[in-house]
DNA sequence: AGATTGATAAGG
DNA sequence: CTTATCAATCTT
């Protein structure tokens, strides 16, 4: 049930609402979790001015250029640990962050509560037996909205509807 | 609403 | 090396 590799060829603004309702699944101690994304968002290339790839490519950004299916895990304010997923192609930078999921609402509460860190930066989801996305079969109706904490981007990109936020 | 937090990246 | 900036969060 693990999420087929082509999926990660796909943009993030189409892997970001597709991505709703999958499964989350981290390896801790030999105990398996999975949890079901409730709510993420797409940073789409160096033309978006929200992305953090938008100034070009630095030793931090690197995994973003990489192919589809790494997990890009930067840390935020020196504190939260985000979790993103890298989606097309190579020397495209876009990721979808995993902004909640079921039962922790808040991007660094999840990667807390799933003790996800930057030791994960850069984990193939394809292979990895650590982390990686499950299909669950359900396919959610979701709604819009625009991202958050990205006022330093331009006015249009602060604009867009790029978040995508699970319907009950 | 305000304080806090520390890695990142840009500038000297 | 030094400073400004933050894809948040906790506390008032």
């Amino acid at each position: 049930m693990r999420l087929n590799e082509e999926l990660y060829n796909l943009s993030s603004l189409q892997l970001a609402p597709f991505l709703l309702g999958k499964l989350l699944c981290r390896k801790i101690n030999g105990k398996i979790i999975k949890l079901k994304i409730t709510e993420t968002e797409a940073y789409y290339t160096e033309a978006d001015t929200a992305c953090h790839a938008h100034k070009g490519k630095t030793a931090r950004t690197e995994v973003m250029y990489r192919r589809g299916g790494c997990a890009y895990v930067y840390l935020c304010y020196g504190i939260h640990s985000l979790l993103n997923i890298v989606c097309g192609e190579e020397g495209s930078p876009q990721a979808v962050l995993i902004r909640g999921v079921e039962g922790f609402i808040g991007p660094g509460k999840l990667t807390k509560a799933m003790q996800i860190n930057r030791d994960l930066n850069g984990e193939n989801l394809i292979v990895s037996d650590e982390l990686w996305l499950e299909d669950s079969g359900c396919t959610a109706d979701f709604t819009t909205g625009t991202r958050i904490g990205i006022n330093y981007a331009s006015e249009q990109d602060i604009a867009r509807q790029w978040r995508f936020i699970i319907k009950e």
